[in-house]
RNA sequence: GCGGGGGUUGCCGAGCCAGGAAAAGGCGCAGGGCUUAAGACCCUGUCCCGUAGGGGUCCGCGGGUUCAAAUCCCGCCCCCCGCACCA
């Protein structure tokens, strides 16, 4: 009794925590997940490293899991598994962190101490980011270590250690050398108050904003003074009637040596542009109406004329006309002509404007109108300039014209899309200084965290990887090819990001991170320096054990190390290492590349993991190029988006403390499968830590009975374990985790619960296999179980083996026969008050007939055609689809089980389960019901 | 707009590629068992109808192919994500 008491109440309380800890520590004692060469084959899986600019959340947990429980069930497949992980600091955030935290930023103190769950206290010292990176980086070694991942943390480092700099200067080194690296200029969004580029989270207002690129057409007077009219359409200059200028004051600016007439505000953005832009006066737009202009295209002369739809905030505030297909200069030229007073006050002739005609110069297949901009602006009823049915209207013949729209013979490139035209007019301007372009935002306004309104600024001489290189794309592109992309539709995706990817700006002035070794004066920003990081985990190593020191890093040993250039002799004067270590590390090297698999975020496809491939291509000898990428998706709380700098946010450690590691993991690991997005609820977290307790119980209970002869319902079980181990195999080859641990888990579990409920009693049969099948997922408590009979650790098992010997279908056809006939029999019996006694009755023997045409056929389309034109079967046309249905799906076997025979061993358990008397008595069935019967389906009668 | 993914039973989510079960599993809810009780655990039910294992309706909407469609084809509607220099 006492010892029932204690058991009892262990179970009840039974702390997941206190065995998650007991074995963490085993496993760090006995170093079993430090990996270094040795003559098995090698699985090199790696995750990205999280960015500490605060504590790892669920999202990462998400991640890093999937790769732990990759990385465990490959080591159990046998492989010598490296599963490394470091710390990335480069960046401007930790930066901004540290001067909030200074500034004891109310919000930022509320989310970090809320959210992020830093004490106060410790929190308010980090007010450096080298403070930052020490206390997040113990953090989250911490959290990774509690959650059990089997990571080898020998090899572990931050971005900021001076040989990760190293590293990172040799490989741009190399890449200059290759004329990757290139000088360039381009927008950006940026604050004039702080004189910093914005990034999204700086900003107040104005996130969704993008910047926009308008082409600026250079009309110009006969005087000299060019009008820049900006648009997003340059394909229409060849049917400009006239120009705009709204009716105010406008600033007459010398650009780059031209003289422009632009708005103020305007004149304001130009001075970001990369341009030299000085002031020369203010005019008054009502001293050019009426004058001409030249269209620099076609040379045509056209008016200027005042419009005050003309917003004087958007690019140059100067517009070109084209009232066929705008709308909005179609309804002010109408206006204009009407309009009395404004014609007489700017002394403009009336017969001037009426004789402005549009010219329609895009036509659009199996569309028939005379001008697009009229008909839209009647149909609309629009005549007024200020209507704001005119956006849409625009934005109408736009998308129309632009997707189905082709240049007519009144243009440069008559019968060429206007999708295409449109470049092609751009490209011309610019290359023959008739244009220029103007940034601008696409929404409006956009606001710096500090109040100011934020402008675009051209960043000139700035560092560039030259991504949109052809031949760089194109090797990318081939050895995509030859990739494993996981889930398999992200390959398209993958392709159509590289065809996609241009230039990126790879420095900065700000921010934590390794110096352009060639311009100290910039940084190199934080996706450029993660690009081929894997490769430094072998060098880790050595660095952390002492063997390489930074001032032995010069160039010529990663040469050596990673390309084979170079003599050994020859590194070992420049570095001042042995020739020994030297090999050491580059057989080190050549043991763990290529990078098996890189799992990652789905956020991290169009950026990190693009340059992860395109570097290592660049770099590396084909040998070294990655072979796969799996992507997972996001994790949300309790349906809601998780915000690192806003909150809700769950942190690993707060989880693992909460409800335990194993549970977590499993938790995470089925909540959703590949791309797809993940909600951790409160509720269902519980229930699975009672499924996990349960586990445990069963296992505990059962894992020291003595095995008893095996029957049928004992080969079920173990026919069943060889399905799930099947399943869960072929599942975690595929990284399906979800799927692997509903076949490893929650199937077994209720094949477990059916067989405890027929009155197995050899659950032992299957234990061993149950708790290896489950150690990547759950790997703390099955170290726990294993131990109970084991000396050695799960981790390192082998991982159980499907073997097809064990499987007997008979087996699981007769527990299904059983299963449905209880189901049936106790339908029955809802109808039938006080039932007493149960009769059951095989069918027929001649039915089986169905059975034998269906084998023969093979299809369940030919064998339905078969059976159903057969005089024999008419009367059973019923039943016979769904029977015919079972044959195929649960194998032919179904109709050679001895029904008789299953249903005699089964009477016990029917009476059990019923409560009633149950017979296996063909002649107190009813005739009728048993020539309904079937060969799996018994005639049933109650009474 | 371009590109990728998706709309399934109260919710989450399998199934769709290889057409043949009101449609796995989990959660929630209801009833029963166990218990002094609660929790946990174990059963049963959970679209509608039904005093015999049945019938009806169902997988965003509308058509089509087929003996048979959540699954294949066509058209439409809606939702999510990325579009960068930011980790």
């Amino acid at each position: 009794m006492i010892n029932f008491l204690f058991t009892f109440s262990t179970l009840i309380h039974m702390d997941f925590r206190e065995i998650e800890e007991k074995w963490q520590k085993r496993w760090e004692e006995s170093g079993i997940f430090q990996a270094d060469p040795d003559n098995r084959e090698k699985f090199f899986i790696t995750i990205p490293y999280p960015y500490l600019n605060g504590n790892l959340h669920a999202g990462h947990t998400r991640t890093f899991t999937i790769g732990d429980a990759v990385a465990r069930y490959k080591r159990m497949l046998g492989y010598n598994v490296l599963f490394p992980m470091g710390f990335h600091v480069t960046g401007t955030p930790i930066i901004g962190l540290a001067e909030l935290i200074q500034k004891r930023d109310e919000r930022t103190i509320r989310v970090y101490t809320q959210y992020h769950n830093v004490p106060e206290d410790v929190l308010l010292t980090l007010t450096t980011p080298e403070r930052i990176v020490e206390y997040f980086s113990k953090e989250a070694e911490r959290a990774m270590r509690m959650i059990g991942y089997s990571i080898d943390w020998r090899r572990k480092f931050t971005t900021m250690d001076e040989c990760y700099q190293k590293f990172i200067e040799w490989q741009y080194w190399r890449l200059k050398e290759k004329g990757l690296i290139v000088k360039g200029s381009h927008p950006v969004r940026f604050c004039p108050n702080d004189n910093n580029p914005v990034e999204d989270h700086d900003l107040l207002m104005g996130e969704e904003a993008t910047i926009v690129e308008y082409t600026v057409i250079k009309f110009k007077s006969e005087d000299g003074v060019i009008f820049p009219c900006a648009t997003l359409r340059p394909e229409t200059v060849f049917g400009v009637t006239n120009i705009w200028l709204k009716p105010t004051k406008y600033v007459l600016a010398k650009v780059n040596g031209e003289m422009w007439i632009v708005s103020f505000e305007a004149f304001e953005k130009l001075k970001y542009f990369d341009k030299k832009v000085e002031k020369l006066g203010e005019i008054d737009a009502k001293e050019y109406f009426g004058r001409f202009v030249e269209n620099p295209v076609t040379k045509e002369k056209v008016p200027i004329l005042p419009a005050e739809f003309v917003d004087t905030d958007n690019a140059t505030g100067v517009v070109m006309s084209v009232p066929a297909h705008a709308p909005y200069d179609y309804v002010a030229l109408k206006q204009l002509a009407k309009d009395e007073e404004t014609l007489k006050k700017y002394g403009i002739d009336r017969k001037l404007v009426e004789s402005l005609k549009p010219i329609v110069l895009i036509k659009i297949e199996d569309e028939d109108y005379e001008v697009p901009a009229n008909e839209i602006v009647e149909v609309m009823g629009i005549s007024d300039q200020k209507d704001e049915a005119l956006e849409k209207a625009t934005k109408i013949i736009y998308k129309k014209e632009y997707h189905k729209g082709v240049m007519l013979e009144n243009t440069f490139f008559p019968n060429i899309p206007v999708a295409e035209a449109k470049d092609k007019v751009h490209d011309y301007l610019i290359k023959n200084n008739l244009g220029d372009v103007f940034y601008e935002f696409s929404e409006k306004p956009v606001v710096c965290r500090c109040g100011t309104k934020c402008v675009v600024k051209v960043v000139k001489d700035q560092w560039f990887i030259n991504y949109s290189n052809e031949e760089w794309k194109r090797k990318v592109l081939e050895h995509l090819e030859r990739m494993t992309i996981i889930p398999d539709y992200y390959k398209k995706e993958f392709r159509n990001k590289i065809e996609w990817l241009k230039d990126k700006a790879c420095a900065r002035r700000k921010g934590l991170g390794t110096r352009i070794p060639w311009d100290k004066e910039w940084l190199i920003e934080s996706l450029s320096d993660s690009t081929i990081y894997m490769s430094y985990y072998v060098i880790a190593k050595f660095v952390n054990s002492g063997k390489l020191k930074p001032e032995n890093l010069v160039p010529e040993f990663f040469d050596y190390v990673f390309l084979s250039k170079g003599s050994v002799e020859e590194v070992a004067k420049k570095s001042g290492l042995s020739k020994e270590v030297i090999e050491e590390v580059k057989r080190e090297f050549e043991y763990w590349y290529p990078v098996d698999l890189r799992s990652s975020g789905k956020d991290l496809v169009a950026n990190h993991l693009l340059f992860f491939l395109f570097h290592h291509v660049a770099l590396f000898p084909e040998k070294y190029w990655p072979k796969a990428i799996a992507v997972n998706g996001y994790v949300s709380l309790e349906g809601q988006k998780m915000s690192k700098s806003k909150g809700p946010l769950l942190t690993m450690k707060k989880a693992v403390e909460e409800f335990g590691a194993d549970v977590t993991r499993l938790y995470i690991l089925h909540a959703a499968e590949y791309d797809s997005d993940a909600d951790w609820r409160r509720k269902d977290v519980e229930g699975l830590a009672n499924n996990l307790r349960r586990f445990y119980e069963i296992v505990k209970e059962n894992y020291f009975k003595e095995p008893k002869e095996v029957t049928t319902l004992d080969k079920w079980l173990i026919s069943r374990m060889q399905k799930a181990i099947k399943e869960t195999r072929d599942a975690m080859e595929k990284l399906q985790t979800r799927r692997a641990v509903n076949a490893a888990f929650f199937e077994l579990m209720n094949d477990v619960r059916w067989y405890l409920r027929r009155g197995g009693r050899n659950l032992v049969l299957i234990l061993d296999d149950w708790i290896k099948l489950l150690a990547p997922f759950a790997p703390h408590i099955c170290e726990e179980l294993w131990s109970l009979k084991h000396d050695s650790f799960v981790s390192l098992e082998r991982y159980p083996e499907y073997d097809e010997s064990k499987v007997d279908e008979k087996a699981e056809v007769a527990e299904n026969y059983i299963r449905t006939l209880l189901r049936d029999i106790s339908e029955i019996m809802k109808f039938v008050k006080d039932a007493k006694e149960v009769y059951i009755a095989v069918a027929e023997d001649w039915k089986r007939e169905v059975a034998k045409i269906a084998k023969q056929t093979g299809n369940m389309k030919e064998a339905m055609k078969v059976i159903m034109s057969d005089e024999r079967f008419k009367d059973l046309k019923k039943e016979i689809p769904s029977f015919v249905k079972r044959l195929f799906k649960e194998g032919f076997d179904f109709y050679e089980i001895d029904e008789r025979k299953v249903i005699s061993e089964a009477i016990e358990f029917f009476e059990k389960e019923l409560r009633v008397k149950v017979y296996l008595d063909e002649s107190k069935v009813p005739e009728e019901k048993r020539k309904a019967a079937m060969p799996g389906k018994p005639a049933i009668y109650v009474v």
